[in-house]
RNA sequence: GCCUCGGUGGCUCAGCCCGGUAGAGCGGCAGCCUUGUAAGCUGUUGGUCGCGGGAUCAAAUCCCGCCCGAGGCUCCA
């Protein structure tokens, strides 16, 4: 015989509003709160059927219990739903069941709300993105089983990865089969990824750095994760930000400015969110609510939804230096400038015809991301980042060549992840991870594949029939995170010097290239003549004037990691011989002219962008920020 | 969210276990020194000891509650 069943619809939610509209029955409650908002909670929507009695209800919050501790949620909203079944007990063995349930949801330890029975209600809910957010529970007389029948669970079914190295002959290895002599950071992204191995509790050395070198630091008046940023810091953020545009325009890209908020009602974007299940920021305006963006696609998006373009346009591409992303990380998660609330990402999309024209841009890409990584922030893919491929099984079976032809042009095996079943909205992806000194994995620069959004943005081309078709989209963040290029420079520096050598950022983004200091008070005249014409040349130079000994001098030029330094007294200025102190060649002092320094600098520097020192070039002028 | 650690001058920290009127170094400021490649000397300024409560003659120190931060875990398109 078919036993009745008490059924609850369970919603993991940031926020529930409830307003309650008009009595529907005679029996409806009396309530004194029309409206409430409640927030942090699980939500439980509750049919009571024909047959169900206390026992039913009192197993039904038991497994409730059960579910949400492994949540972690310990408040709960009982809302009697009708529509959950066809079956409905009669109002009032209803509502004497949903009593019964509020009184042990109390005794079991839960903050308990419920909704008034018998109402017309209206209600608005913010449901979380993690796969057990979402959960359908039927629970009978007898035996209250539970059958979880959550969409996220059947998600987590395909999610289920399968890890290999991917070697440059083609070979495709399981992880735990591959020889990991000569690949060390290979190995760490490995087991980063794969096994999320412990580190020892300590710092991350880039954020003592950060502080130190007076680039930036945490504010306390914000939320965590929203950095301030000094000069020094802001100087060097500028410039890099600056490289990866210029890098970007001359690919192609076009660059342009979007809103960084949203309406969370806009039918494409709230679909998006689904698919994306990082928390993000909510703020009122007036009566609609928006969340600020996570990423530039949807405003590139809504651009390209209103433009108008063909097959001969494609691929279309478009960019946004994105200040700022906002993804709200749980705050045990933020770290540094390794993962913030607030960050700079470089958003540049591709829109192709179809997946041939895909792979070719793909690979146009993945040699920009390449070179923004090895030429502007001077990292070396041999020992500083490693790369890592994610694609469903299909895909690989469909475009092996392709996909090593990625890891031919990056020439040392790489990491795989294999999916059995797509659920995400992309087919392939990849990204350069850095590695650093607590062995830890970062994603830098990525790109990938997606074949949903066309469509759920309406995104159209006409091809050469005049038909509209829908483009394939590439999503590339050719540099990854800019805060983040900082924290790979701060690590990579301090891993020299871990073995010996003298941590130093690249010359053209370090702040003080050349420091000069005069010997006496008498020299400072001539040194600033030095110094006038030093900057000339677009370098970056300041004067330690102040009236303290040259040792210190010296060692505080060291501790700020300028890259050149110059001494000048009463021999300078009767030869046109400098001793520069070159802090890359092990702080040796050589002998150059002046223009043979400048010469030297202006090649090193190359065709990078320039700004000028944003500090008193004085250093007896100059405030301190940290430490 | 959970676990751990922490919150004492601008910064880094000692003092707390074992209660008795707040310490050091760095920095700042004033002065001396005028310097030849990683810390010159002297003096001086600066603190509701995160917040609230409790027990005590007496709390930075003991007890309870809370807030904030960091790291780790979890999570991560």
């Amino acid at each position: 015989m078919e036993v009745q069943r008490l059924r609850i619809l369970q919603l993991h939610s940031n926020f529930i509003e409830i307003e309650a509209v008009e009595k529907e029955i005679a029996l409806a409650e009396e309530t004194d709160k029309k409206k409430d908002r409640l927030e942090e909670l699980a939500v439980l929507f509750t049919s009571v059927e024909e047959g169900d009695n206390t026992n039913v209800a009192r197993k039904a919050m038991e497994n409730t219990k059960a579910s949400l501790d492994k949540l972690k949620v310990n408040r709960i909203l009982i809302y009697p739903y009708a529509h959950l079944s066809n079956t409905l007990a009669k109002p009032a063995d209803a509502l004497k069941l949903i009593k019964e349930m509020e009184k042990v949801a109390k005794d079991l330890g839960f903050e308990t709300y419920r909704t008034p029975f018998g109402w017309n209600k209206k209600f608005s809910i913010s449901i979380k993105g993690h796969p057990l957010a979402e959960q359908f529970r039927i629970v009978t007389g007898d035996e209250a089983e539970e059958e979880p029948v959550s969409e996220a669970l059947k998600a987590e079914e395909k999610l289920k990865s399968f890890w290999h190295i991917l070697q440059t002959d083609g070979k495709l290895v399981p992880v735990e089969e591959f020889d990991f002599k000569g690949h060390k950071n290979l190995e760490k992204l490995a087991k980063y990824e794969i096994e999320k191995v412990r580190a020892v509790q300590q710092v991350p050395p880039h954020v003592k750095l950060m502080r130190r070198l007076e680039i930036a630091d945490y504010e306390p008046g914000s939320d965590p994760g929203n950095l301030r940023w000094y000069p020094k810091g802001r100087l060097i953020k500028s410039l890099l930000e600056q490289y990866v545009t210029k890098q970007v325009i001359e690919y192609g890209g076009m660059e342009v400015e979007t809103p960084v908020m949203y309406d969370i009602q806009h039918p494409s974007i709230a679909h998006y969110l689904e698919r994306f299940p990082a928390r993000q920021y909510l703020l009122k305006s007036d009566k609609r609510d928006f969340f600020l963006r996570f990423s530039a696609c949807f405003g590139q998006f809504l651009m390209v939804h209103d433009a108008q373009f063909s097959y001969r346009q494609l691929p279309l591409r478009i960019y946004e230096l994105t200040r700022y992303a906002f993804r709200r990380e749980k705050s045990g998660e933020l770290t540094g400038l390794r993962r913030l609330r607030g960050f700079t990402m470089p958003d540049c999309h591709a829109l192709v015809a179809d997946l041939d024209q895909a792979k070719e841009e793909f690979l146009v890409r993945f040699k920009l991301s390449k070179e923004i990584l090895e030429k502007g922030l001077e990292l070396n893919k041999d020992e500083d980042f490693e790369l890592a491929i994610r694609f469903t099984k299909d895909f690989y079976e469909e475009n092996k060549d392709f996909i090593l032809s990625l890891v031919k042009l990056f020439n040392k095996p790489v990491l795989v992840e294999m999916w059995e079943e797509r659920f995400f909205y992309f087919v392939l992806k990849w990204e350069f991870n850095f590695v650093d000194n607590l062995d830890k994995a970062s994603a830098l620069s990525t790109d990938q594949i997606d074949i949903e959004n066309a469509q759920r943005y309406e995104m159209t081309y006409v091809d050469e029939k005049g038909e509209k078709q829908y483009p394939l989209v590439l999503h590339c963040s050719p540099s990854g995170g800019i805060e983040r290029g900082v924290y790979a420079l701060l690590e990579k520096a301090h891993r020299d010097s871990k073995r010996g050598k003298a941590p130093i950022l690249p010359l053209w983004l370090s702040p003080t290239q050349v420091r000069i200091i005069p010997v006496a008070e008498r020299f400072l005249e001539d040194a600033e003549k030095l110094m006038k014409e030093i900057e000339g040349h677009q370098i970056r130079v300041d004067l330690d004037d102040r009236s303290i000994t040259l040792g210190k001098k010296v060692r505080e030029a060291e501790r700020e990691w300028v890259n050149y330094i110059l001494v000048i007294g009463e021999k300078e200025l009767s030869s046109d011989v400098l001793p520069v102190r070159d802090r890359k060649a092990g702080k040796k002092i050589r002998k150059m002219k002046l223009q043979e320094l400048i010469t030297e600098i202006k090649g090193k520097a190359g065709d990078k962008p320039f700004k000028p020192l944003t500090l008193p070039k004085l250093l007896s002028k100059r405030p301190q920020f940290a430490f």
